[in-house]
DNA sequence: ATACCATGTATATAGTATATATACAGTAAG
DNA sequence: CTTACTGTATATATACTATATACATGGTAT
């Protein structure tokens, strides 16, 4: 499993993990009954604190993503598809509408904003 | 001026005022030699401590926004408005790839954005 | 001048959240 | 049962947000 810490990020480290961990479940990366990096494993590998993968992990189980099970391991709960779709969709809407509010305050027009989507959405893709 | 704080947006007391007062500025309700409401009239008003205004002035001043003279009062700084659409424009660009890039984790298609986009614009006019 | 009252400023303190080291408890294999 | 993995719980350090209180500065009426 791959995951990558940015101290930039301003996010905190638990959460870029749990972040990272549901992008995966989402795109099939991860699928239910796979078996995560113990929690001492991934501590080692980022060079964090157990207590902070133990934290990550916990709020995925909590979000229902995940399974800890003391002794065994941590694994992926079997997943409802359309429940993660529409998760997904609310994240966009959320950034889109961000977007669209700063836009108003500098009253640009939505056409620009159109333009900038394509662009940014093509350019990501390289 | 007007200032609304929100206990649920998440932001810190003082963010919310930086932001709002950038915002005022940018939509030219607020010009260049301007007063504002003194720290404490603010204070007052919104009521919570000196600092919390303090911090959010003298942070506005760090960023060229205002000037905090003692004695006096605070002042709406001249501002360089091609700069601040700059900043606006970016910071547009900023959320809007932030969208695309959850988009791309969900693998919703560019016409569903403009969609969702065209729906947000409008929807906010109100 | 000077007393007053407004302004902005600085110091010390409480509360909350992130991240940590260390010790504790459950599971399975040798 | 010992060993070597797992996940878990407690107490602690650090940083950030917000605060009360006291201090310093500028204008103004007396």
């Amino acid at each position: 499993m791959d995951i990558i810490l940015s101290n930039s990020s301003g996010k905190p480290i638990y959460e870029q993990i749990t972040d990272q961990v549901k992008a995966q479940i989402l795109s099939g990366a991860l699928a239910a009954g796979d078996a995560l990096p113990s929690m001492r494993l991934l501590a080692k590998e980022l060079r964090i604190s157990v207590i902070t993968t133990k934290r990550a992990y916990e709020e995925l189980e909590r979000e229902g993503f995940l399974e800890n099970v003391p002794g065994k391991g941590c694994f992926v709960a079997p997943q409802n598809p359309e429940l993660l779709r529409e998760a997904q969709l609310r994240k966009v809407e959320e950034k889109l509408s961000q977007a669209v509010e700063e836009a108003r305050k500098g009253a640009f027009p939505l056409e620009e904003l159109h333009q900038m989507l394509d662009i940014l959405y093509k350019g990501d893709e390289l």
